[in-house]
DNA sequence: ACCATTATTGTCTTAAAAGCAATAAAGAAT
DNA sequence: ATTCTTTATTGCTTTTAAGACAATAATGGT
């Protein structure tokens, strides 16, 4: 029996939930799934699917092991992938995902070098906050929050991400200038909202992390805005050093110091991260793209 | 092409180093094996394997392949073990890696009871400080010092692991009472060493961590024997909590208190952890060790 | 109760892997 | 250096397994 053929036959019918549709995929008709499913049950000695006409359900083992299988499958095909490609020059599509900040401010103006030099790869840049899985097959490269939420998983630090509080000297003037977190209650705040909710300000004091944020001027996910909100005096704007940085050498705001310090997170490894396959790496596009970024990006 | 036939040629020929040797394994001709291979070669677009008559050698791609593919081999035999034996009673071999201390004090004892209630399964227990990977097909369940290899690890937290020091108290009224770190270089020590070698005496002073051993009277892999020393009021003996209990309730040995305290290691999460495959907790051998010895070790 | 859709089964055809003998190559032994 | 032996490969035949297609059975919706 060919298993893999059947394994593939069986998680095509779980996804589209019908044999018919899952033959049409493969050109071949429904009666092959049937068999070959069947045979693969039989080999297992398990029922997988609960079929009847008009719908195809996993069973609880079969869940499980479709579960597990697909994955294998997507392994599988990423590493044929991988050798296939091996001692091309860089070419097809590659799909880089990042934070819409990092991407529009870093990633977009290198990329124009990286399309240079390597013309025949053809990219498709995907700016989200939200997070997608680098995983599947869907994204090659993301940039994102750093964590690497498995072993087959690498991440590369590219740079610091810590947030940082900044006003206008003229806001600070009228407003006085807090330098104890507690004070900031007197204060305004303009919040940037990650997918994960508004971004708080925190503070570890006395030994425990407090929540110390200011009343709220605004929220947005759009921090083009909350800047040109504190660069109008509205309150205190708490973004990504990275970000503040030009406004900060243009004088045009002032980071505030606290002590003990402000902070986004309780973790103290806040910083951006590229992730990418493991097992893909040797894909010559992908190795192109990490190798640039790394060199670009690094410090 | 059966994609999967020519992966598990392709991945022992590697093994073996051989296609004839490999040939006998699958109990086909030698010229089925290189047929084979060479399809996955023509299929992939590359050269997998350097032959000549007397050795098979793996080129540099073919040793990238090789690595991924044979983890994925095994990933897949285990989830379609998984299946098979889903709904079965718990039966076949188990087999049960753990440290030695901990194997015979407290694992060995535990699966009598165990045996009795799952007489089918039969119990393959090696008790070793080395770390076997529970990864491969080796090792069912493993009880370790702990850690997670990877995302497809399950690692349960059984219970503490803690170091502390110990010695009699006729010792103690001779050789003085220490009370902090320092004062340990006029005493004598008692090292167990583990795989990694001789187990140190840390202290956190001053903040930083510094090595305060004492001398040493005596090393050892044996940890009755330090004991046997200690009680002989040779020196200072340092050893999980779980180890001296007893001793210590029946008198024989008491614990040494520091300011600040003494430690076997710089982490403070040092546990003792139960550690199987994600994937194969559905094995009914498997769960039922696995559910039985939390059961009973976990506090 | 009927209809349309869908999975399955039977039979034939086609494709691919196994089996076996023969050949070619390359290190080991003389 | 030359033979010998082992090993991978190739050609050809046999066997096995999957694809095709028509027919059947089952089931949920109308």
């Amino acid at each position: 029996m060919d298993q893999l053929r059947a394994l593939k036959y069986f998680v095509k019918v779980v996804e589209l939930g019908s044999f018919t549709q899952a033959a049409k995929v493969f050109s071949v008709p429904a009666s092959s799934l049937s068999r070959r499913v069947a045979d693969l049950e039989k080999s297992l000695g398990a029922t997988l699917l609960k079929r009847s006409t008009r719908a195809v359900n996993l069973t609880e083992i079969g869940a499980e092991y479709y579960q597990q299988v697909s994955e294998l499958l997507n392994q599988l095909e990423q590493s044929n992938e991988a050798v296939r490609s091996y001692q091309t020059e860089p070419m097809g599509k590659l799909r880089i995902s990042a934070m819409v900040g990092i991407g529009r401010e870093v990633l977009i103006p290198l990329m124009e070098e990286f399309s240079r030099l390597y013309p025949k790869v053809i990219l498709d840049i995907e700016l989200s906050d939200e997070l997608s899985s680098v995983g599947r097959d869907d994204v090659d490269i993301a940039i994102r929050g750093g964590y690497a939420p498995n072993d087959r998983v690498m991440a590369i630090r590219l740079m610091d991400n810590q947030f940082i509080p900044a006003a206008t000297e003229q806001y600070l003037q009228k407003m006085g200038r807090p330098t104890h977190p507690n004070q900031l209650s007197n204060h305004k705040g303009l919040y940037y909202r990650s997918p994960n909710g508004r971004v708080p300000w925190l503070s570890y004091i006395d030994g425990q992390w407090q929540d110390v944020s200011a009343p709220a001027a605004a929220i947005s996910n759009v921090g083009e805005w909350l800047i040109e909100k504190a660069k109008n005096h509205d309150g205190i704007v708490m973004m990504p050093r990275w970000v503040l940085s030009p406004f900060l050498e243009r004088g045009e705001l002032v980071e505030l110091n606290f002590e003990p310090p402000l902070s986004a997170t309780q973790s103290a490894d806040f910083g951006v991260y590229l992730i990418y396959q493991k097992q893909r790496y040797h894909v010559p596009k992908v190795k192109a793209a990490v190798d640039f970024l790394v060199a670009r990006i690094k410090k």
